[in-house]
DNA sequence: GTTCGTGCAAATCGTTTGCAGGAAT
DNA sequence: ATTCCTGCAAACGATTTGCACGAAC
């Protein structure tokens, strides 16, 4: 039932160790489960919790989080890369706040909504899909006054 | 008529000059107009017409044809930026082949089609989106006998 | 003539890697 | 005991910048 534990096992499922670093930085991505974090704010986090960590720790666990399929990596629109926890393996998508990087899950998939005839008249395959909403939330809105 | 006339035109509009180098870049661009570039790729086609040119000037003169409103940038998967020129200013979808970039556009905008419910649900304001399918293309398909 | 654009070299930013010691299994 | 993980420092690739000269207006 605990989410954290469940995290731990996929860890562990797929040969990698559970050391503390790990540990560390798998709470503060849950501790922050609704926000796209850059690598660097991920290691600030970190840092206050351990403040002998190495910021090629983070990289290199975050690309073994990606492998162990609890985490994602948005490409964002400035070209940054931004990771999340995830926790259901569903297929979602996203409307993502550009001031805080908040992440709200769009429940409808518009690719299934699509008329398979464009791929066979181009004759093209579809592999994966991306449709991201980038805006504003709520937060930021009152906070902004826009 | 002349598109690429119209180029110089959105450049000269925004106070930039027209130089030999600008006019080059952009007649590659214009050669590929159905293909995602990488930097990279646009300054080895350039290098073929002029010799003389340096990478700086292709970083350059992209930044600027954003400005311009006459290309696009693109942020892949990989997490490598991709330039393609756009002539018409609509608002348009692409399916992209991962083998060689190219780009096919797809005529339907799902954003329409979402009801603005969930939006009003969460206070969310949208303000742009991206959707993006991603594959193979028919030529690829075909040369890598998938 | 003034402003802007360019090549060059160096700087910067985000990310990756080799290595040697330390921790998890 | 073995394998994996980590900090450190260095390397790396993509992109940006300061400068002095040259080209467009």
């Amino acid at each position: 039932m605990n989410k954290l534990y469940s995290l731990y096992e996929c860890i562990q499922e797929k040969g990698y160790k559970l050391t503390e670093k790990r540990k560390i930085i798998l709470q503060v991505l849950v501790d922050n489960k609704d926000y796209l974090l850059e690598p660097s704010e991920i290691f600030e986090k970190v840092l206050k919790v351990d403040k002998n960590i190495n910021f090629s720790t983070i990289y290199r666990n975050l690309e073994i989080f990606l492998n162990a399929g609890i985490a994602k990596k948005v490409s964002l629109e400035n070209g940054k890369s931004s990771y999340q926890i995830i926790f259901e393996k569903e297929h979602v998508h996203s409307m993502i706040c550009k001031i805080c990087g908040r992440v709200e899950v769009i429940n409808t998939c518009p690719f299934e909504k699509i008329d398979n005839e464009i791929f066979e008249k181009k004759g093209f395959l579809p592999e994966s899909h991306k449709f991201e909403i980038y805006g504003f939330c709520k937060e930021c809105l009152l906070e902004k006054n826009f």
